[in-house]
DNA sequence: GAAAAAGTACGAACCGATTCGTTGACAAAT
DNA sequence: ATTTGTCAACGAATCGGTTCGTACTTTTTC
Protein backbone atom coordinates (compact mmCIF):
# COMPACT_ATOMS: atom_id res chain seq x y z
CA UNK A 1 0.00 0.00 0.00
CA UNK A 2 1.63 3.27 -0.91
CA UNK A 3 0.76 6.65 1.96
CA UNK A 4 -2.05 8.81 -0.30
CA UNK A 5 -0.55 11.79 -0.61
CA UNK A 6 -1.29 14.21 2.42
CA UNK A 7 -2.71 18.10 1.13
CA UNK A 8 0.07 20.59 1.54
CA UNK A 9 -0.36 23.79 2.70
CA UNK A 10 0.89 26.96 0.36
CA UNK A 11 3.78 27.58 2.13
CA UNK A 12 4.84 23.51 2.03
CA UNK A 13 3.68 23.63 -1.69
CA UNK A 14 6.59 25.98 -2.26
CA UNK A 15 9.02 23.87 -0.52
CA UNK A 16 8.17 21.01 -2.36
CA UNK A 17 8.46 22.48 -5.63
CA UNK A 18 12.03 23.45 -4.79
CA UNK A 19 12.69 19.62 -3.80
CA UNK A 20 11.47 18.26 -6.60
CA UNK A 21 13.61 20.63 -8.83
CA UNK A 22 16.66 20.31 -7.24
CA UNK A 23 16.53 16.98 -5.65
CA UNK A 24 17.69 16.34 -2.02
CA UNK A 25 18.55 19.31 -0.33
CA UNK A 26 19.52 21.51 2.72
CA UNK A 27 17.55 23.58 4.38
CA UNK A 28 20.39 26.43 3.13
CA UNK A 29 19.76 25.28 -0.66
CA UNK A 30 16.22 25.45 -0.09
CA UNK A 31 16.50 28.81 1.60
CA UNK A 32 18.76 30.20 -1.32
CA UNK A 33 16.14 29.08 -3.78
CA UNK A 34 13.20 30.22 -2.67
CA UNK A 35 14.86 33.58 -1.23
CA UNK A 36 15.09 34.27 -5.27
CA UNK A 37 11.56 34.95 -5.32
CA UNK A 38 10.90 36.47 -1.53
CA UNK A 39 11.87 37.98 1.31
CA UNK A 40 11.84 34.75 3.55
CA UNK A 41 14.48 34.27 6.52
CA UNK A 42 16.43 30.81 6.71
CA UNK A 43 14.64 29.66 9.86
CA UNK A 44 11.19 29.97 8.78
CA UNK A 45 12.02 27.66 5.87
CA UNK A 46 13.88 25.44 8.35
CA UNK A 47 10.82 25.05 11.14
CA UNK A 48 8.63 24.70 7.86
CA UNK A 49 10.53 21.85 6.77
CA UNK A 50 10.64 20.00 10.36
CA UNK A 51 6.93 19.89 10.22
CA UNK A 52 6.46 18.96 7.11
CA UNK A 53 9.14 15.85 8.01
CA UNK A 54 6.18 15.58 11.02
CA UNK A 55 3.30 15.40 8.47
CA UNK A 56 5.42 13.02 6.22
CA UNK A 57 5.90 15.61 3.28
CA UNK A 58 9.15 14.90 3.22
CA UNK A 59 11.62 12.52 4.30
CA UNK A 60 15.25 13.58 5.88
CA UNK A 61 18.49 12.56 6.09
CA UNK A 62 20.69 13.06 9.30
CA UNK A 63 23.65 11.19 9.03
CA UNK A 64 25.60 14.31 7.97
CA UNK A 65 25.69 17.83 10.16
CA UNK A 66 23.48 19.39 7.65
CA UNK A 67 20.51 17.35 7.09
CA UNK A 68 19.24 16.45 3.33
CA UNK A 69 15.46 16.86 2.74
CA UNK A 70 13.80 15.02 -0.09
CA UNK A 71 10.60 15.28 -1.12
CA UNK A 72 8.63 12.02 0.26
CA UNK A 73 5.61 12.46 -2.57
CA UNK A 74 5.45 12.80 -6.16
CA UNK A 75 4.66 15.93 -8.02
CA UNK A 76 2.01 14.39 -9.65
CA UNK A 77 0.19 12.58 -7.03
CA UNK A 78 0.75 16.16 -5.37
CA UNK A 79 -1.10 17.69 -8.03
CA UNK A 80 -3.87 15.23 -8.74
CA UNK A 81 -4.63 15.88 -4.89
CA UNK A 82 -4.82 19.81 -5.05
CA UNK A 83 -6.99 19.32 -8.29
CA UNK A 84 -9.20 16.66 -6.91
CA UNK A 85 -9.79 19.37 -3.54
CA UNK A 86 -10.50 22.28 -5.77
CA UNK A 87 -12.43 20.35 -8.21
CA UNK A 88 -14.81 19.21 -4.89
CA UNK A 89 -15.13 22.37 -4.03
CA UNK A 90 -15.67 24.32 -6.88
CA UNK A 91 -16.50 22.06 -9.55
CA UNK A 92 -19.46 20.24 -7.84
CA UNK A 93 -16.54 16.87 -8.32
CA UNK A 94 -16.92 17.43 -12.15
CA UNK A 95 -13.50 16.76 -14.16
CA UNK A 96 -15.16 17.73 -16.98
CA UNK A 97 -16.49 20.94 -16.06
CA UNK A 98 -13.10 21.78 -14.81
CA UNK A 99 -11.09 21.50 -17.59
CA UNK A 100 -13.56 23.40 -19.58
CA UNK A 101 -13.29 25.82 -17.47
CA UNK A 102 -9.70 26.32 -17.48
CA UNK A 103 -9.95 25.85 -21.31
CA UNK A 104 -11.88 29.11 -21.61
CA UNK A 105 -10.24 30.79 -19.03
CA UNK A 106 -6.73 30.30 -19.42
CA UNK A 107 -5.07 31.61 -22.70
CA UNK A 108 -4.05 28.97 -24.29
CA UNK A 109 -2.19 28.87 -27.62
CA UNK A 110 -2.68 26.55 -30.44
CA UNK A 111 0.34 24.10 -30.09
CA UNK A 112 -1.00 23.61 -26.56
CA UNK A 113 -4.74 23.00 -27.86
CA UNK A 114 -2.99 20.69 -30.25
CA UNK A 115 -1.08 18.86 -27.56
CA UNK A 116 -4.04 18.42 -25.11
CA UNK A 117 -6.23 17.09 -28.06
CA UNK A 118 -3.26 14.31 -29.20
CA UNK A 119 -3.56 13.31 -25.78
CA UNK A 120 -7.37 13.12 -25.40
CA UNK A 121 -7.28 10.72 -28.59
CA UNK A 122 -4.46 8.72 -26.84
CA UNK A 123 -6.69 8.64 -23.76
CA UNK A 124 -9.54 7.58 -25.88
CA UNK A 125 -8.12 4.60 -27.99
CA UNK A 126 -6.35 3.77 -24.33
CA UNK A 127 -9.85 3.01 -22.54
CA UNK A 128 -13.05 2.37 -25.83
CA UNK B 1 -13.74 48.67 -15.58
CA UNK B 2 -15.15 45.33 -13.95
CA UNK B 3 -14.13 44.54 -9.94
CA UNK B 4 -11.45 41.90 -10.21
CA UNK B 5 -12.89 38.29 -8.56
CA UNK B 6 -12.21 38.21 -4.64
CA UNK B 7 -10.38 34.67 -4.05
CA UNK B 8 -12.93 33.18 -1.30
CA UNK B 9 -12.13 31.40 1.33
CA UNK B 10 -13.26 27.75 1.78
CA UNK B 11 -15.97 29.08 3.93
CA UNK B 12 -16.78 31.53 1.96
CA UNK B 13 -17.22 29.36 -1.71
CA UNK B 14 -19.32 27.11 0.18
CA UNK B 15 -21.99 29.67 0.97
CA UNK B 16 -21.36 30.91 -2.91
CA UNK B 17 -22.11 27.81 -4.33
CA UNK B 18 -25.77 28.36 -2.07
CA UNK B 19 -26.39 31.75 -3.76
CA UNK B 20 -25.43 30.67 -7.19
CA UNK B 21 -27.75 27.62 -6.64
CA UNK B 22 -30.64 29.45 -5.39
CA UNK B 23 -30.35 33.01 -6.43
CA UNK B 24 -31.15 35.81 -3.38
CA UNK B 25 -31.34 34.24 -0.19
CA UNK B 26 -31.39 35.04 3.32
CA UNK B 27 -29.34 34.16 6.23
CA UNK B 28 -31.76 31.06 6.77
CA UNK B 29 -32.04 29.79 3.97
CA UNK B 30 -28.18 29.65 3.08
CA UNK B 31 -28.00 28.25 7.09
CA UNK B 32 -30.58 25.60 5.97
CA UNK B 33 -29.06 24.43 2.90
CA UNK B 34 -25.44 24.22 4.32
CA UNK B 35 -26.83 22.11 7.41
CA UNK B 36 -27.94 19.45 5.09
CA UNK B 37 -24.31 19.27 5.14
CA UNK B 38 -22.85 19.55 8.14
CA UNK B 39 -23.24 21.46 11.84
CA UNK B 40 -23.20 24.75 11.29
CA UNK B 41 -24.44 27.20 13.83
CA UNK B 42 -27.11 30.07 12.17
CA UNK B 43 -24.49 32.64 13.72
CA UNK B 44 -21.51 31.74 11.99
CA UNK B 45 -23.12 31.65 8.24
CA UNK B 46 -24.71 35.28 9.51
CA UNK B 47 -21.22 36.20 10.22
CA UNK B 48 -19.64 34.48 7.37
CA UNK B 49 -22.15 37.05 4.99
CA UNK B 50 -21.03 39.67 6.68
CA UNK B 51 -17.59 39.33 6.07
CA UNK B 52 -18.62 38.88 2.77
CA UNK B 53 -19.77 41.65 2.05
CA UNK B 54 -17.16 43.80 3.58
CA UNK B 55 -15.23 42.08 1.19
CA UNK B 56 -17.40 42.81 -1.91
CA UNK B 57 -18.18 38.87 -2.32
CA UNK B 58 -21.76 39.20 -1.45
CA UNK B 59 -24.28 42.09 -1.62
CA UNK B 60 -26.66 42.43 0.53
CA UNK B 61 -30.51 44.01 0.51
CA UNK B 62 -31.63 45.70 3.63
CA UNK B 63 -34.97 46.91 2.63
CA UNK B 64 -36.76 44.16 4.65
CA UNK B 65 -36.08 43.08 8.17
CA UNK B 66 -34.29 39.67 6.71
CA UNK B 67 -31.99 40.58 5.14
CA UNK B 68 -31.48 39.18 1.17
CA UNK B 69 -28.10 38.64 0.20
CA UNK B 70 -27.12 37.81 -3.26
CA UNK B 71 -23.29 36.68 -4.68
CA UNK B 72 -21.82 39.95 -6.41
CA UNK B 73 -19.16 37.65 -8.79
CA UNK B 74 -20.62 34.65 -11.09
CA UNK B 75 -19.34 31.12 -10.88
CA UNK B 76 -17.24 30.94 -13.67
CA UNK B 77 -15.33 34.27 -12.70
CA UNK B 78 -14.55 32.83 -9.54
CA UNK B 79 -13.69 29.63 -10.50
CA UNK B 80 -11.30 30.83 -12.95
CA UNK B 81 -9.85 32.52 -10.33
CA UNK B 82 -9.15 29.56 -8.21
CA UNK B 83 -8.38 27.68 -11.30
CA UNK B 84 -5.82 30.64 -12.13
CA UNK B 85 -4.55 30.29 -8.58
CA UNK B 86 -3.41 26.54 -8.58
CA UNK B 87 -1.90 26.91 -11.75
CA UNK B 88 0.45 29.59 -10.29
CA UNK B 89 1.12 27.57 -7.47
CA UNK B 90 1.10 24.30 -8.42
CA UNK B 91 1.62 24.06 -12.34
CA UNK B 92 4.11 26.76 -12.96
CA UNK B 93 1.11 28.53 -14.31
CA UNK B 94 0.93 26.39 -17.18
CA UNK B 95 -2.84 25.58 -18.25
CA UNK B 96 -2.01 22.86 -20.71
CA UNK B 97 0.06 21.07 -17.75
CA UNK B 98 -3.00 21.24 -15.04
CA UNK B 99 -5.44 20.12 -18.07
CA UNK B 100 -3.39 16.84 -18.50
CA UNK B 101 -2.99 16.31 -15.13
CA UNK B 102 -6.68 16.55 -14.72
CA UNK B 103 -7.42 14.47 -17.30
CA UNK B 104 -4.74 11.42 -16.51
CA UNK B 105 -5.92 11.46 -12.90
CA UNK B 106 -9.88 12.07 -12.46
CA UNK B 107 -12.01 8.86 -14.07
CA UNK B 108 -13.64 11.23 -16.71
CA UNK B 109 -16.44 8.83 -18.40
CA UNK B 110 -16.10 8.36 -22.65
CA UNK B 111 -18.80 10.40 -23.26
CA UNK B 112 -17.32 13.28 -21.36
CA UNK B 113 -14.07 12.95 -23.28
CA UNK B 114 -15.98 13.44 -25.92
CA UNK B 115 -17.69 16.08 -25.04
CA UNK B 116 -14.27 17.69 -24.02
CA UNK B 117 -12.97 17.33 -27.53
CA UNK B 118 -15.87 19.00 -29.49
CA UNK B 119 -15.35 22.06 -27.32
CA UNK B 120 -11.72 21.73 -27.96
CA UNK B 121 -12.63 21.88 -31.54
CA UNK B 122 -14.81 24.44 -31.45
CA UNK B 123 -12.10 26.76 -29.56
CA UNK B 124 -9.21 26.01 -32.25
CA UNK B 125 -12.16 27.39 -35.05
CA UNK B 126 -12.40 30.31 -33.36
CA UNK B 127 -8.85 30.98 -32.50
CA UNK B 128 -6.76 29.85 -35.76
C1' DG C 1 -49.62 44.44 26.19
C1' DA C 2 -46.50 40.63 27.67
C1' DA C 3 -44.05 36.76 26.17
C1' DA C 4 -41.87 34.20 22.66
C1' DA C 5 -39.62 34.01 18.23
C1' DA C 6 -36.72 35.73 14.69
C1' DG C 7 -33.41 38.68 13.32
C1' DT C 8 -28.71 41.47 13.26
C1' DA C 9 -24.43 42.84 15.38
C1' DC C 10 -20.34 42.05 17.73
C1' DG C 11 -16.68 40.34 20.69
C1' DA C 12 -13.92 36.56 21.84
C1' DA C 13 -12.04 32.05 21.52
C1' DC C 14 -9.79 28.91 18.73
C1' DC C 15 -7.10 26.69 15.06
C1' DG C 16 -3.67 26.03 11.53
C1' DA C 17 -0.23 28.28 8.98
C1' DT C 18 3.55 31.35 8.92
C1' DT C 19 7.21 33.92 10.67
C1' DC C 20 11.27 34.81 13.16
C1' DG C 21 14.27 35.54 17.40
C1' DT C 22 16.98 33.15 20.54
C1' DT C 23 19.52 29.40 22.30
C1' DG C 24 22.76 25.90 22.40
C1' DA C 25 25.67 22.44 19.86
C1' DC C 26 29.27 21.79 16.92
C1' DA C 27 32.92 22.90 13.53
C1' DA C 28 36.26 25.88 11.24
C1' DA C 29 39.45 29.48 11.21
C1' DT C 30 42.87 32.20 13.40
C1' DA D 1 42.29 27.80 22.74
C1' DT D 2 39.52 31.39 21.53
C1' DT D 3 36.76 33.38 18.34
C1' DT D 4 33.74 33.17 14.43
C1' DG D 5 30.44 30.83 11.62
C1' DT D 6 26.94 27.24 10.66
C1' DC D 7 23.45 24.49 12.01
C1' DA D 8 19.09 22.40 14.38
C1' DA D 9 15.67 23.13 17.79
C1' DC D 10 12.20 25.45 19.90
C1' DG D 11 9.09 29.01 21.86
C1' DA D 12 6.39 32.81 20.90
C1' DA D 13 4.04 36.29 18.16
C1' DT D 14 1.05 36.99 14.49
C1' DC D 15 -2.49 36.43 11.03
C1' DG D 16 -6.61 34.87 8.47
C1' DG D 17 -10.34 31.99 8.77
C1' DT D 18 -13.96 29.82 11.40
C1' DT D 19 -16.94 29.23 15.10
C1' DC D 20 -20.21 30.51 18.41
C1' DG D 21 -22.13 32.84 22.70
C1' DT D 22 -24.28 36.93 24.10
C1' DA D 23 -26.62 41.23 23.66
C1' DC D 24 -29.86 44.00 21.58
C1' DT D 25 -33.87 45.08 18.32
C1' DT D 26 -37.94 44.08 15.91
C1' DT D 27 -41.82 41.15 14.93
C1' DT D 28 -45.21 37.93 15.86
C1' DT D 29 -48.15 35.40 18.82
C1' DC D 30 -51.25 34.62 22.55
Amino acid sequence: MTTDPVRPSDGELAILRVLWDRGPSTVRDVHADLAKGRDIGYTTVLKLLQIMVDKGLVTRDESARSHVYQAAQGEAPTQACLLRELMDKAFEGSAKSLVLRALTEAPTGAAELEEIQAFLDRLRKGRP
